[in-house]
DNA sequence: CTGAAAGCGCTTACAG
DNA sequence: CTGAAAGCGCTTACAG
């Protein structure tokens, strides 16, 4: 390519890689025949020999659920404007599978690597997965995470202990005090966060929380389903199913409509997370809104940026929206 | 690393990388000390030796919306069995940056290309992307579409034209005559092809499509809302609306909802795709199912596969998928 | 089975 | 501004 441009190849890598040190005329020439023999320059060659990618990781538990894909969007919004190239993998939260990504990630050489998917409660979990990040750190990779994790990295932050507290603040404010609580694994901070959010609201009421059932099951649509079909059979005079996340009260609602129990009439159902057809279901989903694109951007806006002495925190509100699916007990 | 390990470097890159002619013991001596190191294999010079790669591309229009999303879903799948890294990138439906971003797979030397996004009845739209990926194929790399292209490639094709039918026999054998069509662009495939089966159907009627407006907003949720809006103000005796995809057709719902116009009592609505939301919705939404993980799946195994001689084409059906949001139309 | 050496396609000091 | 040369970290014939 640098012979058909009549350059050396030093100057056709300064002219293509936009390096200053070339006169423009003889840049543009070289652009130009590059385009005609339709050159395209070999990243892993230049990763190689420059020490730099364009590439940076993102890692989700599953692409397939609303929460990941809009952090995702969000991402992949700033990384356009970037022109960085996003690889995205599964967890399946499963910490052996994600180790196994992360390491794949640092192998590629990404320039950064964006941790979406939910912390785990247990410090030890997370060993495996903070020393690869630290060496990966250490070698001059840039992390940033969502959510709380073990993990000494830039983070952002969303506040799921203020978003538990408001939620069970509204139904209790509506007369509920038959509650039962659809929740996800609390190995999860996630999920531990707004379920310690919750409890606070109930305490605060005078509810003691021991009283009320929490139904642990997978974080999806399909666990909502099973966990709400358990809420039938084991409590049945439940009056209102406060849902960790919006996928579970999404599978919640589907079952309810299919047990004809009438919401809000007969039982209240609230979510988390209001992703982007909460508003669309009939009823609305009343729920917690989170800015999910938003903490994806930011997560690798900070990223991006250099590193700070401490690993920053953006804190990110949590905002009550109350829609169609809740309303006051009878009686 | 090698030093470390008591061996040449030739040595430890064939125990890493797992190649066969080292004796077991030194194999396993090797792999203990890169562990022990935090050692990790730098993928772009592998690359550059080896000349392979374990980076595959997905080109969506954009992965917020559920279709794509679906469809990355699959890929993930089989990629993550492959143990395959996936590079995603949106185009937002814009031929120039679909070209930037398959030029930017293209530079990161991976092993198969994928395209999503529905392709462009124009064919002169397709030829620049059609040129680079010639030269990407020419040179080794593997392709693979989903839906219809103007590109040499092995194609997963849906029948959407059969599925356009079937939705709009649906509607018509309820009785429905006053049909508006909700469309995002027909410069897609994807909308034209559907469009046709619609068309073909209402002709098989004796309903002359000319008499039916055809509403074309982006395909989008929000593309959805302001076409109802457009079809309640302009026809106000429509009793049927045929989205052309999920995403209008959610968003058209809730329109109606806030309309108060009832469905499928004073208004029919039906979609396109089956997306995981839409028998969570109330109504349920009547619509076209297609396998849309199984297809990302598909594509992915296709450009797996050694390539044919000449493309290969897996074709998908379309199946109906009766739900609460279509009626028969009032006496 | 093991190692020395060439080479993958770039970038980047270093000279000119 | 331009080029020759070293080097990025691997893989892979080629010898041994």
């Amino acid at each position: 390519m640098a012979n058909a441009a009549g350059v050396s190849i030093a100057t056709a890598s300064r002219a293509l890689a936009g390096t200053p040190g070339v006169s423009p005329s003889v840049a543009e020439q070289v652009r130009r025949v590059a385009a005609e023999l339709g050159y395209v320059t070999n990243m892993h060659a230049r990763s190689l020999a420059g020490g730099t990618t364009s590439a940076i990781g993102l890692v989700v538990h599953e692409i397939g659920d609303p929460y990941f894909t809009e952090i995702a969007s969000g991402v992949m919004r700033v990384a356009a404007a970037e022109e960085l190239t996003v690889q995205i993998c599964h967890t399946g939260r499963d910490p052996g599978t994600e180790l196994r990504q992360v390491r794949n990630l640092v192998a590629n050489r990404v320039g950064a690597i964006l941790i979406a998917g939910s912390g785990f409660v247990d410090p030890e979990i997370e060993v495996p997965v903070r020393d690869e990040l630290e060496r990966y750190t250490a070698s001059g990779g840039r992390v940033a995470v969502i959510g709380r994790h073990h993990l000494r990295a830039d983070t952002v932050q969303p506040d799921n202990t203020a978003g538990g507290r408001q939620i069970a603040e509204h139904v209790l404010g509506l007369g509920h005090r038959r509650l039962a609580i659809l929740s996800g694994s609390r190995g999860l901070t996630t999920v531990a966060d707004r379920l310690a959010g919750v409890h606070d609201a109930m305490w605060a009421a005078g509810v003691e929380p021991d009283a009320v059932p929490v139904i642990e099951e997978e974080f999806t649509r399909d666990g909502g389903r099973v966990g709400t079909t358990r809420i039938l059979a084991e409590h049945p005079d439940t009056t209102a199913i406060v849902a960790i996340n919006d996928d579970m009260a999404i599978g919640c609602l589907s079952e309810l409509r299919q047990a004809r129990a009438s919401v809000p009439g007969r039982i209240t159902v609230t979510g988390f997370d209001d992703v982007a057809v909460a508003g669309d279901l009939a009823p609305g989903l009343t729920t917690i809104r989170l800015p999910m694109a938003d903490m994806g951007a930011r997560a690798l806006a900070l990223a991006l940026k250099e590193p700070g002495k401490r690993p920053r925190k953006v804190r990110v509100g949590a905002e009550l929206v109350v829609r169609g699916s809740s309303g006051p007990v009878r009686g």
